[in-house]
RNA sequence: GUGGCCUUAGCUCAAUCGGCAGAGCAUCGGAUUGUGGCUCCGAAGGUUACGGGUUCAAGCCCCGUAGGCCACCCCA
């Protein structure tokens, strides 16, 4: 039994869970690169007030899901919060830097792990990792479309093409409001037929009606007044433009009435990435939207913006229900072993040359005999084995092919040469 | 936060009705003192998640806690 274990919710990645999101991580930084978007970071914890006023105070992520955090001692008044998305933090750095005097918009993009405090389940960690996009200060659904494609290309490289696009608009403070009301309206009419579930989040949140799981609600809803009928001119005018934007670049969506999302901060534009996925699998795989009142809400000008945030996590679970192979891990291409087991400084000293030299290479420093050393290297998959023996008192070692059994006596001045030509080969 | 199912060695799992906690794989060592993948032998590895209760006796029955999974809630 271990004393410690990782907290709920959290979990290692151990070499063989950590090289899948390597491989992920590579691709999200070459894609979004270039796609003209600059790599930063941002503190893993904020004030929370960057969260609570950002993401909204009546949100789900922030009144019981937000991780608070608090020094132990000093000063400091502040309450902490460790981030539970990036984009809070992306657009307060926007302020604090003066980002609205660089050339605009501002493209940005960061990977890293997000923290919710959550019932954890399967893809749903209390620690997760997320690649996240924005684009801050242009008004224009060009650049809407822009992320939809970015984000759906990602989908593609990493292996995974059965990625669907939802697509909505949940209008702006001209619209919304008043939509929000007659929908509102709506439900109460049909008070009466509402599951006891659906009744209670009414009062809260009529808007989440709409995404309801309840077969009941299906009729319901269908026959609900749609947000996409409601909008105001120029938010159909954006919508209808960022739909156009898609066309022209032959990407298949879906327009999904429903698709609402949970923080406060979105207008216009809401997308999700989506993937029908086994029984209990979670099938959000990322979402984002446009985010227009933010910045301003964070202390700057009124300034524009939108961006997604993609879960690596579940991406990694996709590609493995999906069946795709296991990211390959990275494995030296030759590890020196010795027949002295007292001689681990030659070892160490001839395997520090090779690595000096640019070459991926093991080193066993252990007192087992040279079968077990050879055994264990073939195991980490080397290519060759360099046996140090009596030869070295002449400058020389034996070269083992692992593959072939097949070995020769090689000079050590000729090692990095050797073996760089059969590394690149 | 609500409800359901689950938890035995590092991993995957056995253990009849409540009656001596086991196997395979992995690890380490030996057969083989300078040559691997196969084989054979051996060692180590357990407070049966944790805490309590019932019982002559608990891995097994009961209660609580923790963790995992699932359905909600919500989302990545």
């Amino acid at each position: 039994m271990p004393t410690f274990r990782a907290p709920r919710g959290t979990r290692d990645l151990l070499p063989a869970d950590r090289a899948p999101f390597t491989r992920l991580e590579r691709i999200a930084r070459d894609l979004a690169l270039r796609y003209g978007y600059h790599e930063m970071e941002t503190p893993l914890f904020e004030q929370g007030a960057v969260f609570e006023r950002g993401i909204g105070e009546a949100t789900d992520v922030v009144e019981k899901e937000l991780f608070r955090v608090a020094p132990s001692r000093g000063e400091e008044r502040e309450r902490w919060a460790l981030r539970p998305e990036a984009t809070a933090g992306i657009c307060r750095a926007y302020v604090e830097h003066g980002m609205q005097t660089w050339p605009q918009p501002v493209r940005l993009t960061l990977t890293g792990p997000m923290f919710r405090y959550d019932r954890p389940q399967a893809g749903r960690y209390r620690q997760f990792w997320q690649w996240d996009v924005e684009a801050i200060g242009d008004p224009g659904p060009a650049v809407d479309a822009e992320l939809v494609v970015l984000g759906a290309r990602f989908y593609r490289e990493a292996g995974l093409d059965d990625v669907e696009v939802l697509l909505n608009s949940i209008g702006d403070a001209t619209c919304r409001p008043a939509y929000v009301a007659e929908l509102a309206a709506y439900f109460r009419r049909h008070e009466a037929a509402l599951p006891d579930v659906e009744r209670a989040r009414l009062a809260t949140s009529p808007l989440r009606l709409l995404d309801s799981k309840e077969p009941a609600m299906a009729a319901l809803v269908a026959a609900a007044p749609k947000i996409t009928d409601r909008l105001c001119e120029a938010c159909a005018a954006h919508f209808a433009a960022v739909r156009d934007h898609l066309d022209a670049l032959g990407i298949p969506y879906r327009i999904e009435p429903a698709l609402v999302r949970g923080l406060d901060y979105y207008t216009r534009t809401a997308f999700e990435f989506y993937r029908h996925g086994a029984e209990g699998q979670q099938q959000a795989l990322g979402g984002g939207g446009r985010y227009d009142g933010l910045v301003e809400l964070l202390g700057g000008k009124p300034t524009p913006g939108i961006g997604f945030a993609l879960g690596l996590d579940r991406v990694v679970l996709a590609l493995e229900a999906a069946g795709a192979d296991a990211a390959p891990v990275g494995t030296p291409i030759a590890v020196v072993v010795g027949a002295d087991p007292a001689d681990t400084a030659g070892r160490l000293a001839v395997a520090t040359r090779l690595r000096d030299a640019g070459l991926a290479v093991g080193a066993d420093l252990s007192a087992r005999r040279l079968g077990r050393q050879l055994e264990a290297a073939v195991r980490d998959g080397a290519r060759f084995a360099v046996i140090l023996g009596d030869e070295l008192g002449d400058g020389a070692v034996q070269l083992r092919d692992l593959d072939a059994a097949a070995q020769k006596l090689v000079l050590v001045d000729d090692l990095v040469a050797l073996l760089r030509r059969k590394s690149a080969g």
